[in-house]
DNA sequence: CGGCAAACCTGCGAGC
DNA sequence: TGCTCGCAGGTTTGCC
């Protein structure tokens, strides 16, 4: 799925089509996402103006006119895509939002771990379970390396897991988290609580730009990710270590050693990648 | 509470 | 060509 950088990327594809559109008619799927359709959404939503897009962690919002939100989660293969209202239905498609201009915008997720939720208000989003225990957004002004070491405080974790804990912060996730720990030197597994100050300021900085570098280059495509208007992001070129194993490690010379380069490892459960010549 | 594994699903690439 | 296996960007739950 896509991670923070990806989920922006969409959302500001979207928003120029979408702000300011009337929703004419609403169609959800047979089958349940990873939760149920919210009750009666076509009522909620039909009639309605779309007065703006925003996004939380990997959440990305609707803003309707009357205050509520429309909130779609993508899971880890879902897409969203904008066509013809005219447009076939296609297999997987889960949710189509019929626009006022002929446009419409479809939900299409195949492994379903997406889903589709509906607030009445900002506020009710914020309170809701999903979001209510969200960590700080790492593009925010508030964070900083002592927000985060804060976080990290008592916690033996090891710092990739961490990263990738949506309490601790907001939208980071598998290949992110081993990206920005590359670029700032840090083993990822390393315990959370160990990460000092001087290290939870460049950890905090590697978050930043590799979030930043790769909304810039529109996300990244491996299998699924597409942008709003169906182009593939190109980050993937720019990744450090992500789905490297075995090859150079850009910040020394390991690669050219016997058994050197980009090393892959597995924590929690999930890949991690990093150089362990770099990274201490 | 912490840590870990498994569950939820389908698709795809690797290997045979 | 066709099969099986393992793995995939996330989140939640349940067990120890």
């Amino acid at each position: 799925m896509p991670e923070l950088p990806e989920v922006e990327t969409i959302r500001r594809g979207l928003d120029p089509l979408l702000t300011g559109r009337n929703i004419i008619d609403v169609e959800t799927g047979a089958v349940a996402l990873r939760t149920p359709f919210p009750e009666r959404l076509r009522e909620k939503l039909s009639g309605r103006r779309i007065a703006g897009t925003c996004r939380r962690a990997k959440y990305l919002g609707f803003r309707l006119d009357t205050g509520a939100l429309l909130v779609l989660h993508l899971g880890m293969s879902g897409r969203i895509r904008l066509e013809p209202s005219a447009g076939a239905r296609a297999i997987h498609d889960h949710l189509a939002v019929t626009l006022d201009d002929g446009l419409r915008m479809i939900l299409n997720d195949p492994r379903r771990f997406g889903s589709v939720l509906f607030f009445d208000s900002a506020a009710a989003m914020d309170s809701h379970p999903s979001f209510r225990w969200l960590g700080p957004e790492p593009l925010a002004e508030n964070f900083s390396g002592p927000a985060l070491s804060a976080r990290l405080q008592g916690r033996k974790v090891a710092i990739k897991q961490a990263l990738m804990d949506q309490k601790i912060v907001a939208g980071v996730g598998n290949i992110y988290a081993s990206e920005a720990l590359f670029r700032a030197r840090i083993a990822p597994f390393r315990a959370a609580a160990s990460i000092g100050a001087q290290e939870g300021e460049r950890l905090t900085a590697a978050l930043r730009a590799v979030l930043e570098d790769a909304i810039a280059a529109g996300g990244s495509s491996l299998k699924d990710y597409r942008q709003a208007d169906g182009s593939p992001g190109y980050f993937q070129e720019g990744f450090s270590v992500y789905n490297r194993q075995g090859r150079p490690c850009p910040g020394c010379i390991c690669g050219g050693e016997p058994g050197g380069g980009i090393v892959k490892t597995v924590q929690g459960g999930r890949a991690t990648y990093y150089c362990p010549r770099v990274q201490q």
